[in-house]
DNA sequence: CGTGACTTTGACTCAATTCAATGGTTGTGG
DNA sequence: CCACAACCATTGAATTGAGTCAAAGTCACG
């Protein structure tokens, strides 16, 4: 799951983040998810049939918010994020996603337009797999439509958590949550350091604030040693004390 | 759907608001739902083996956060609110509901913890059904289960749509919002009053803010003719002036 | 008619946004 | 290889939105 293409290879085609080619979903690392742990073969194989592959450059959008999904997308190689527009004319980043997630599941699932964007964070190839064959399997398999219900009111629970985080917590608390989701979602195994190159507008954009006071914030966190900062590589020193700050403020 | 129970009845045991007795979920108006009208009567009919009634007076819990969900709530007659502690002290309103609605759902479905508590509003039946029942039909329903994820993906939508509302926007908007939205819950044919008594700190908890600028901005709002307001009695005046501050703060 | 819970209002404080100015990086084409 | 443009990061000062605290006022109910 950590084993990324390297760059020259997102050219060729290839869909599957295990190393092996044209063996199609079957083979792919996906299948290991919980999710869709409970197909069959024949079930796989019916997804793998149409499936297509997309490539991205950083900074390409996957979706735009408001357009319709077409199918499943599955990311397999790279780093994508869910943002959308907010009320003062910035954005709001809602989520990031990391090879072998679904992006825009439960739009897909809503049978609603898309609600955000998806934008890669740097090259990425995503699976697309149509609807039709998605929902296919979707009606048939029983155990398949339990965990995709155990999957979503798993979601509603950490939206709404994270929610009463942003609207009640100080700017402090709501940078550390990010420092530490972001840490959270692309940690290197070996080291503190943060395995994604964020912008200064991007951290804001994740802990709801502006570009100007995230960046005074990480400023402090800097100061105070809680992290360490060279351009976008953030290493984090202290844990606890961020923890600590997401409680406390 | 809107007509209650006179209270003196909610001693009864009674379990349906359509008004029938002893006959069970097979003739209660909450087969009606879009959710459940998926299931055939052998299915009601197990839902309804073990069915229970609870009575609630104004103000009592129906279950407090962090106790373990035991089955189906169903709100048969009343009014209940879901509310969590936030961080400084106050509570925050997560939901409102209203008769034929399921309470805590997203709860028993992710398989945790209540995130929140359950409390009357008003005095309230609601009907319980043990969870080992619930699951069974759920289990052997695919339509029923394809109709849950629809219907949690529109939750979900619902919910980040409220959460950046909560986190954006400014005090007036955020308490426009909180009209507007306890008047779709509770509002009544024939008139604009809200029907549904709700203290000021109720009001706070429902827009994210203080009883003290609760209080302050409705007074705005009354002073500006939006609404007219005697005691916890709240008659809207203009819904578009309320839904242009909701846009625009 | 007194007690307690709720409502209302004012003054103060502080957190966070806004706006603006400056410095730094990067990539591109001449 | 340099110069320029475009984008990004940083910092300061002014402004405003919202929370806090405290003091009355109102209401219902025993």
């Amino acid at each position: 799951m950590k084993k990324e293409f390297p760059n020259q290879h997102l050219g060729t085609g290839c869909h599957q983040n295990s190393g092996r080619q044209s063996e199609g979903c079957m083979h792919c690392s996906v299948r290991n998810l919980f999710l869709l742990s409970a197909l069959s073969d024949g079930e796989l194989h019916i997804l793998n049939r149409e499936r297509t592959s997309i490539n991205l450059k950083a900074g390409d959008p996957l979706y735009h918010v408001g357009t319709a999904p077409q199918g499943l997308l599955c990311l397999s190689a790279g780093k994508i994020k869910l943002e959308k527009d907010n009320l003062n004319g910035g954005k709001q980043i809602i989520s990031l996603y990391k090879p072998s997630e679904f992006i825009g599941f439960t739009d897909l699932l809503g049978q609603t337009l898309y609600t955000s964007s998806a934008i890669a964070l740097e090259n990425s190839t995503v699976c697309f797999i149509p609807k039709l064959h998605f929902n296919q399997v979707l009606q048939s398999n029983q155990m398949l439509a339990l965990r995709v219900i155990e999957y979503l009111a798993a979601e509603i629970s950490k939206i709404v958590e994270r929610s009463s985080g942003l609207t009640q917590k100080h700017m402090r608390a709501r940078l550390a949550d990010a420092i530490l989701y972001t840490y959270e979602r692309y940690n290197h195994p070996n080291n503190n350091e943060i395995q994604v190159a964020l912008k200064r507008s991007d951290l804001a954009a994740l802990s709801n604030m502006t570009t100007a006071n995230a960046i005074r914030t990480l400023s402090e966190f800097i100061k105070d040693k809680h992290i360490e900062v060279q351009g976008r590589k953030i290493k984090i020193l202290d844990f606890t004390a961020l923890r600590k700050i997401s409680q406390l403020g």
